[in-house]
DNA sequence: ACACAAACTTAAGCAGACTTAAATATAAAG
DNA sequence: CTTTATATTTAAGTCTGCTTAAGTTTGTGT
């Protein structure tokens, strides 16, 4: 049972690799708020299962298997929040910790069944891809940010970032949900901040929220 | 959230101690299968936050703050146990093991969300009783084995004693589930074995499985 | 009342997952 | 190409929850 902490390594490792699939000791210390001297500790052990590729001194990268422990992590995750969400009712702003005290525990058994009872959802709350029992991950939709569109401009929203707390419980507030439909309704060049509606209300939104919701254009 | 250890050892107690609400450290580390040494080790640290009235060589009884702990693990345990079996459709046999594991984890906004789902259910789906949320204990029901049923004789399934995995699986087999309807067509003397009917079914149990299935007499 | 088995505690030690502090590699900049 | 800053590793130590082995206490049976 003391996975977790494995756990919680591979997880972190592969959700913050660059595009070359290596991530460097320091940002896994960063994410998991711990210290250096852990983390290397960590990877040597992980080595040794050869879950990771690991040579002192160089950057990390997942070996299939552990592309593949971590993949099923997320998955988990995923799962769970959307179960919290859906099912449970959970708001937005909660299903990620609650997932994540979650996410380890639970039988692989309870988490297909949770999937089933999702319908076999390809994305979580946050929009972000779902990867399904044998390890297939869909494709992302093509999406924008919100702050790319202009006056007059509509479309589904699909994914936000989770990168605040704050931020979910205001985009909540104001019924911004997956697959709310925003319109554009005013876009001001100096600020670029916009007037959008959204399930007949008005708002007035900064850049800075804008660029973190993303959604499918609608056409005009 | 190194708790975890802390939760099980308190549950254990409160699960079985004596009509006086003492137990002995050797029933713990049987429950736990670890060592008495261990348990030894953390009755010490469990007396030094007041959990428990620990004098060496003497019985274990938990403290009033420590028996509050204890109940509301037991609360989370068969809430998790109620919504897996009721929201979730896991079946009777693997409850007991998945919320084990859950227990630990989900915050008591998460559990007391569940409970509403649930409509605040007093009985839990192996008829034990669960905690409300301030402590209090709903009253089992006044229940009689089954075994002590005889012909022509009828009753509702209250609870079922948990001891052992495969008992559980039969019972979903032949239909005995919680609130089932069971009546006793024919007993026989020499073995106390008995025929009865389920849901328009009927089945030959033997003496120990009906004294493990707990009903309430219905009036002939 | 005494002996002895069973129950319990103490002591020493180990593994996992951390910490801080010091040592060493690597990379970036002059 | 050397200096310096940053990233990483090593070393030594802590804390938790266990283990086995050895030593105590308790209570039971005759």
């Amino acid at each position: 049972m003391k996975n977790i902490s494995k756990e919680d390594y591979l997880s972190v490792i592969y959700k913050n690799s660059d595009d070359n699939k290596e991530i460097k000791a320091n940002l896994i210390a960063e994410k998991l708020l711990i210290s250096n001297a852990a983390v290397t500790d960590m990877l040597r052990k992980l080595s040794k299962e050869a879950l990771i590729d690991y040579k002192p001194y160089k950057s990390i990268k997942l070996t299939e298997s552990g592309e593949n422990y971590a993949k099923n992590m997320v998955r988990r995750h995923r799962i769970w929040e959307l179960f919290l969400h859906q099912v449970v009712g959970l708001p937005w702003d909660k299903v990620h910790d609650e997932a994540e005290k979650l996410e380890h525990s639970g039988s692989d058994e309870l988490i297909n069944r949770m999937e089933e009872m999702l319908n076999f959802p390809e994305f979580d709350p946050h929009g972000d891809p779902i990867p399904s029992k044998d390890g297939a991950i869909p494709k992302q939709r093509t999406t924008v940010s919100l702050s790319t569109l202009v006056e007059n401009d509509s479309g589904v929203v699909i994914r936000v970032n989770d990168f605040n707390k704050s931020f979910l419980i205001y985009l909540a507030q104001i019924g911004i949900e997956l697959n709310s439909i925003i319109e554009v309704k005013e876009k001001r060049s100096f600020d670029n901040s916009m007037l959008i509606s959204v399930s007949q209300k008005e708002w007035n939104i900064s850049e800075t929220l804008a660029e973190n919701v993303f959604v499918e254009k609608l056409k005009a």
